[in-house]
DNA sequence: TTCTCCCGATACCGTGCGGGTATCGTCGCC
DNA sequence: GGCGACGATACCCGCACGGTATCGGGAGAA
């Protein structure tokens, strides 16, 4: 009699349905009739009676019905309860522009209702987002970046794509390689950044053939160069676009990994729990 | 935060100690150990103070001890509220004689504390225990019998022995077979007992050089014939026989098996209850 | 009567978690 | 400085809980 298990009987119980209930609980019918089933298995008697007809509460499931309710808040109260006496603590979340996901900081805030999330946004010159600096707790990045001292849990993986104007005459092309970037100006990173980083976005730039092009801070920044200065950036195949730029699939490339980052050591509570929510929203879509 | 953690927590917060706990929970240090960790990522707080002097609670400790011990009591009052509210059924259990077996019913009766248990005993002459007379709901015997129309679950299996004075020749064997048992005067169960039942347990008495030997109905009886008329008989190798009897193994049989067993078609979930504790009780010893 | 649709039950599979054992790191203590 | 105690970690394994595919039975319509 897990408190998953009662919400489960509360939602088949105010639906009367299994299929309504299971979508409201996010899962499929067959999981849910077996744990009702091993619901009143475990309680030594029948919770609903189902006839064609429909579902229908016995009185022992109506009896479950309102004590799993109130059992249920209860459990919120603890929750809340044991945020309040933990005190109001600050998480500080730093996340590259790109990356901003609603989501994930909705669901924390929703988890963890007493504490106080801060975000801090930056530019591409700080791959870690101020994570080595101390100015935040846990980053939402891009890997590869100089993580001596920083742990990082990789959430997804995504192909990298040069970014072209859709006058281009290589933006008919399926995909690319760097060969076919020779000779053409690629977007730089300013000198200081993170090597590793520098090193994994100025991409072709770096190899012998290639022409340095503008040095670049910010996203906005890399696409308004491609615009106006006819150069090449390189950017995880998932972004949206402007109107009048493309992105092509580049093959020479390892993919970039998103990744969420905390300082080494021991990672607050908070923090885990940030990184397992992360880890949880992103391990299927 | 589920009910099994909360329970682990409680046990934590009052031995302060994390073996101590582990071993009032009947588990190991390492899972437990884990299990707080987590409890304490989902909460996003610390829980407990680490420290070589010992495990002290922190605040946010304190307030989950209380209020958990609360909630866990309330699920308790959840469980037996709906077992009232199903009112007090009855389960009739049937078992042979030799397999009563009290730690099964006292953990039933611990987990439906309503209902009411009735225990039928019976003899050899009925494997089935009254199972299909409808005498009683579920059933612990022996299996092979005729099982058409009842559903049988295996908790265990027990290889065969031969049961002897211990002054028989053949008592001082290893093992034995069929073949050392020729023109030997075995115990026979009445006919009109289940075929299969009979003929298991007749076993070489049903070969063509053996002499049939006395009727037993019981347990008791079958001890009785082979003390005092010399025959054989044939029992599970677990038994704990009177003195002046041994048991030596008996190669040719296949070994008989523990079951526990329930009229087919939809069993109540009382019946459920009790095949599912019975199997959890005999997975490990 | 029979066909079809709806909906809960069942079968089967893959993954993740919660158990386990073995071992480590670290801090008091003799 | 070696040792013992104790919590943390590493690793393995079985089961439970998700999923998809399919069954079965009853109701309603043709």
């Amino acid at each position: 009699m897990d408190l998953r298990t009662l919400n489960y009987f509360v939602a088949v119980a105010e639906e009367l349905h299994f299929g309504r209930a299971a979508t409201r609980l996010h899962l499929t019918q067959p999981p849910l009739s077996r744990a009702i089933k091993q619901l009143e298995t475990e309680l030594g008697c029948l919770l609903l009676r189902r006839s064609p007809a429909g579902v229908a509460l016995t009185p022992a499931g109506t009896t479950l019905y309102d004590e799993a309710k109130t059992l249920l808040a209860r459990a919120d109260q603890v929750r809340a309860r044991v945020a309040a006496a933990a005190g109001a603590d600050t998480v500080t979340v730093g996340t590259l522009a790109e990356l901003a996901d609603a989501r994930l900081v909705t669901v924390f805030r929703d988890r963890h209702p007493g504490v106080n999330v801060r975000i801090r946004e930056a530019d591409l010159t700080d791959p870690t987002v101020g994570l080595r600096a101390g100015l935040v707790d846990v980053a939402l990045t891009r890997a590869p970046f100089d993580d001596t001292g920083i742990v990082t849990r990789v959430l997804r993986t995504d192909p990298i794509g040069v970014v072209l104007r859709t006058d281009d005459p290589l933006a008919g092309c399926d995909c690319l390689g760097f060969d076919d970037l020779a000779d053409r100006r690629c977007v730089q990173l300013p000198e200081g950044t993170d090597p590793v980083w520098r090193a994994f976005w100025n991409g072709p730039a770096d190899g012998s053939r290639h022409r340095d092009g503008p040095v670049v801070r910010t996203v906005h920044e890399c696409v308004q160069s491609v615009l106006w200065n006819g150069a090449v950036g390189l950017t995880p195949m998932i972004d949206t676009l402007p109107e009048g730029l493309i992105s092509v699939p580049l093959n020479d490339m390892p993919p970039s990994r998103l990744v969420v980052a905390w300082a080494g050591g021991n990672p607050s509570p908070l923090v885990r729990s940030f990184v397992q929510i992360a880890a949880g929203l992103y391990r299927t879509g």
